[in-house]
DNA sequence: ACTACTACTAGTATCAGGTATTAAATTATA
DNA sequence: TATAATTTAATACCTGATACTAGTAGTAGT
């Protein structure tokens, strides 16, 4: 006799490891269960879990309109106002999967991502990169806040290599961030 | 007769149709350029694009690469090795989407956001945040190198509010990202 | 005019990964 | 033991293709 589970934990183990891996076939998961594959799909039918073609149709239309919507990673949260090499306002609101899921609060480094991308989005040179930061975390900012950050250029090198940036973050009018961040600008041909 | 384009031109027409439409059929194209289904999958063929179904796939893989990567992981980068209040280790793979596109130099904020998670991960609280950091980028790193991140607990405080991580970050055994961080540790009954 | 070549079309067999349906066998439970 | 729940089997069919063979239309070279 081949070891067999009772049909609720089959559905539920069942759930979750397409939850897993949903690129999994009825088949693989027959061979999983130790079940024929008609059983396999009863089971879908009664979770109404789509079949691996339509799981895979969904997730492509998620990441197309994601890609549409968001051009991800250029800078982190929306640029407001922009003035090459004098100043910059972006704002960003913080969403379920930047905070910490016990307390809600932001992760530092998502505050930081944004004052660092604006802080290099307003250098006017194509190529700009982070060489140092001080930063101060003044108040933790939490779930749903919206973060605005406003980048100054307080100078620029002779040589125009290097340029500070100071970046204030606030919640309302409330600081909770401030960093002083020296840019790289790396003139190219 | 029916209208049709040259064999050249309608093959870069194709190119953009699947282009701004990826879920189009060949059935649909064909009707879209007036020419039978074999041309369409000749044309394909050709052009090396793949079907359909296997567009959608690679479309779903790399969405869902991207969630397991991104937002989900409690710590970026791999935890490798980790010593409650002493010190941790995390490994970390810079990908496309870290990368500035033209110069394929990671952007400050994932070299930071390895540190900092990694620096919050080492202090043994239930809640950590970090409230200041002093940081440098000792040199940039690329496209698919691999960043090591070592973090030492250098000092914590009297009441044990507070603690003094360094961080330092390796490609080889070259030192590309140097900070120090100080970590609220909040204790919660 | 004959040949060679390109572009296109047609048709068939086959595939994966399913749905949908009907029916039978097995197991559990009252 | 009767009956209900669960599982399996079998078959037809679907979509969106691939792989392959074969044929047609038009055009250029000789």
């Amino acid at each position: 006799m081949i070891e067999r589970l009772p049909k609720k934990i089959r559905q539920q183990q069942l759930t979750e490891s397409i939850g897993q891996n949903p690129f999994i076939t009825d088949d693989e998961l027959m061979r999983m269960f130790n079940v024929s594959i008609q059983t396999i799909r009863l089971d879908r039918m009664e979770l109404s879990i789509p079949e691996l073609r339509e799981r895979m149709k969904l997730m492509a239309e998620q990441s197309y309109d994601q890609v549409r919507s968001l051009p991800l990673h250029e800078v982190i949260g929306d640029v407001i106002d922009l003035q090459l090499d004098k100043s910059g306002i972006s704002l960003f609101e913080i969403a379920d999967h930047h905070v910490f899921s016990r307390t809600k609060i932001a992760r530092g480094h998502h505050i930081f991502a944004q004052a660092n991308s604006l802080a290099v989005a307003v250098i006017n040179e194509e190529v700009a990169l982070t060489a140092s930061a001080d930063i101060r975390f003044v108040r933790s900012v939490v779930l749903g806040e919206k973060c605005i950050a406003k980048a100054y250029v307080r100078s620029i090198s002779k040589g125009r290599t290097k340029a500070k940036v100071e970046v204030l973050s606030y919640v309302g009018d409330e600081l909770v961030f401030q960093g002083e961040f020296v840019i790289f600008r790396i003139h190219k041909e």
